[in-house]
DNA sequence: CCATAATGCGAAGATGTATTCGCATTCAAT
DNA sequence: ATTGAATGCGAATACATCTTCGCATTATGG
């Protein structure tokens, strides 16, 4: 951030302007989001955003940085049954990555899409930590000794496949296959996938 | 195409920025690619590209649309032993998923990347089909009868996990997990997967 | 209340890209 | 060889975006 905010007014429009980017990316699209278009929406002029953003690419940074905070208090505050069966965990996560996916009126949809231009890693390393540290403690409850190394892979195979998956199917205006099928057959792939142990 | 090509010189032209707009891409990203650029790796004038392509996008159309048939083409003479077991034919696929994935300097890789603003359902749906195609072969073959309603959310499932798995492993320019085992890690989950009659 | 710092402004500058258009060159058929 | 069509050219046009800078407005502390 250029300026640190001292007064309470630049706290506000510090976070007016990241409210505003996210609208813009969701009305506009990330190639449609443009600073003056973020200013227009946040009712501010280009000059007060580039006071406290070095650059249109710090202000979306930041905006994913909120979003990733939010995320991660999210899947903290799920309640997770460590004892119970694993399907029910599996697609109680499935759920609740669909109706995030679904909510915000596109944006998280949007923003992954653009993955490989923006701090993705922020985001997929918090999803990637908090499942392998689920996962991690399930097992020791239900196995007690498990291949630990393995479990990294598993893990990264089954967050981008389910992510993307979800994306692919979300994104597509006319689809084939209903969600609840989706989400059906992506529970199922995960629970036999992690059944198995090696 | 805005013109149809009637002399030699002209064919070749074409073919010649196509191939460009490839290199373009793999030099520059897809975001990097001008079409000054394309004109002046293809050895060309900006005027001539705009006599064969109605604009950029025609021309990464094409390009792709070249590249889906090259890639339907392969996956055609891919030798598959509907007869064989399920594992060494996921297996098979797998690898020649990362073979292709790895080869032409990063262009697919990139495409995929930015699928989100191409016409990716002709790739897509190139691989969909196939695979759906050479599932219901084999699964007639081995189990007579199968709920081929199904077949398809497992098909789009698998489709999309692997292609965006891969695609974010080789896309890591500091991958922790090894290719090899990440490979390995997809064949388990697929064969297991679609060996569960539902 | 005043002085100073913080904040807010938006037209203008700098840059870059897609696309066009009139003219030059090459081809192919007679 | 000639002529009309096809092809090739690239400077110029049109447009859009990011970013800056000098000035106006507002807040804060003494």
């Amino acid at each position: 951030m250029r300026k640190r905010p001292r007064q309470a007014r630049s706290k506000q429009m510090v976070a007016t302007l990241i409210e505003a980017t996210a609208r813009c990316i969701v009305a506009n699209g990330l190639d449609g989001t443009t600073t003056p278009r973020i200013a227009e929406l946040a009712g501010v002029s280009v000059g007060s955003l580039y006071q406290y953003f070095e650059d249109k690419e710090a202000l979306i940074d930041a905006l994913v940085a909120d979003r990733a905070a939010g995320i991660a208090r999210g899947l903290r505050q799920l309640p997770v049954d460590t004892a119970g069966n694993l399907r029910d965990m599996v697609g109680g996560a499935i759920r609740y990555g669909f109706a995030l996916l679904s909510a915000g009126d596109g944006l998280y949809v949007e923003l992954i899409k653009n993955w490989h231009r923006m701090p993705t890693d922020k985001v997929a390393d918090v999803l990637q930590q908090h499942f392998l540290e689920l996962a991690r403690v399930w097992f020791l409850r239900h196995y007690r000794e498990y291949p630990i190394e393995n479990l990294q892979v598993r893990i990264f195979i089954i967050v981008n496949s389910t992510l993307f998956t979800m994306v692919r199917l979300i994104a597509d205006d006319h689809p084939l296959l209903p969600q609840s099928d989706v989400a059906e057959g992506l529970t199922d792939m995960i629970v036999q996938y992690l059944a198995v142990p090696s």
